[in-house]
DNA sequence: CTTGACACAGAACGAATGTTCGGATAGAAT
DNA sequence: ATTCTATCCGAACATTCGTTCTGTGTCAAG
């Protein structure tokens, strides 16, 4: 195992990169000694061993033309590489939320049981990862599909389309898909009081909910976004 | 030259397409036989030249496994290539629009002039392109963030994000920002009636407001797309 | 001073791999 | 009936290319 990556192990990451790039096939060891100041195809094999080993290359045995950077390497590496912002935000730009069902007042929230995987779901909503908070999720975002009038208070409207994540736990301040007492389904922004729970609508001109302790209510997620297509 | 694309060519081509996006790197011949019908390298070589010949397949000579589906094969035959909407989402998949100013029911809409250039403003909103109608036009939405509480009607928020469409023609149900008698800037439902407008809000318990035709309103764009990050 | 580890080199080898050759078959055109 | 073209095949060959071998030099550690 190499103590560290030397000058001469990232020359040779460079042009494996590069002619990946530039040609759309990969180069053999003699085009790697050709682009740097390694001499023997012995000594290209002996860093691809290293590099390998630390998980920056893949290659397959006696199979010619096989040499890739993995995405390990890109990443530490991506200034070396050449990898523009380009590159890198195609790898977070967007991502698919499943859009797992409806959200109404009368219904608990369909939160999905354990990693939400994509293929499980029919249809999906594509965003710009950028509108996501970073605290988020991005794994175990479902999309809810509100039906009806009920959600009015929260400013969301019969149509829209709500981002969540699965969540029990809530900080002040954030919006929550609240059932209370197993009866409604609403989306409140939540605050903790001394004695109670106050559930803000978004609506500014409306008046919150104050739940005593005793009342039951289920944190069934975080509103992460909404979005409303005219 | 093939008078035309065989089976065997489509074969050809699937193989090639598929061991490259599946093992990274390109097939050889005998990988190809060993895929398809063929039972010789020299009739792969056979197939190979012709689909060079029309443009499909680009490969480098004496060098192993340079073998690629141009674009030109890939959106021709994209469904035996099983390249999927994915790929095609790839080349469109996401926008960036321009984050143009704010909106307020005290000032006109800050519809910008012409051609609209992301390096004319600091700020944009990525956007997956699914989320916009296709009929409109991605070059020139802008984005506007909603400042007050003026636009509740609309069931938008302050802080949301509008994305607008630079428009002087409407039709009926169409969301707009109309700018009435010069006063007022708001976010409505818009109808053409016989001898008035009506302007609908997006809140169904409100009522709508009645414009005369003596009364100037000037529509200053149309709204595709509300976002309200939480 | 000796030893071991690491970096380096050229050469040889064997396998992988693309190209070419000679030939066969079937069908269309003359 | 003959010729031409397209399609097909296996084999051989030449080149490419990855692996292995043997050896050398440098430097740090003991």
């Amino acid at each position: 195992m190499a103590k560290k990556i030397s000058d001469r192990h990232k020359q040779v990451l460079k042009v494996v990169q590069k002619h990946n790039d530039e040609y759309g096939y990969a180069p053999s060891y003699r085009d790697i000694c050709e682009e740097t100041e390694i001499t023997s195809t012995s000594m290209v094999n002996y860093y691809l061993k290293q590099l390998e080993e630390v998980g920056y290359i893949q290659r397959e045995e006696n199979i010619s033309r096989t040499l890739s950077v993995t995405e390990k390497a890109k990443r530490k590496y991506h200034q070396l590489l050449g990898i523009t912002e380009d590159f890198i935000n195609d790898m977070v730009r967007s991502l698919s939320v499943p859009m797992v069902g409806e959200i109404v007042a009368s219904e608990p929230v369909p939160v999905p049981a354990g990693d939400i995987g994509l293929q499980d779901y029919e249809n999906s909503v594509d965003l710009a990862a950028s509108l996501i908070p970073r605290n988020a999720d991005n794994e175990n975002l479902f999309a809810l599909e509100v039906k009806g009038d009920s959600m009015i208070d929260a400013m969301v409207n019969d149509g829209d389309i709500v981002i969540m994540k699965p969540s029990q736990e809530v900080k002040n301040g954030e919006m929550v898909a609240v059932r209370i007492n197993e009866d409604e389904t609403t989306l409140k922004y939540f605050f903790k009081e001394d004695d109670r729970v106050r559930l803000q609508p978004a609506n500014p001109t409306m008046d919150p909910i104050f739940v005593e302790k005793s009342t039951p209510i289920e944190i069934q997620g975080k509103v992460v976004l909404v979005l409303r297509q005219i």
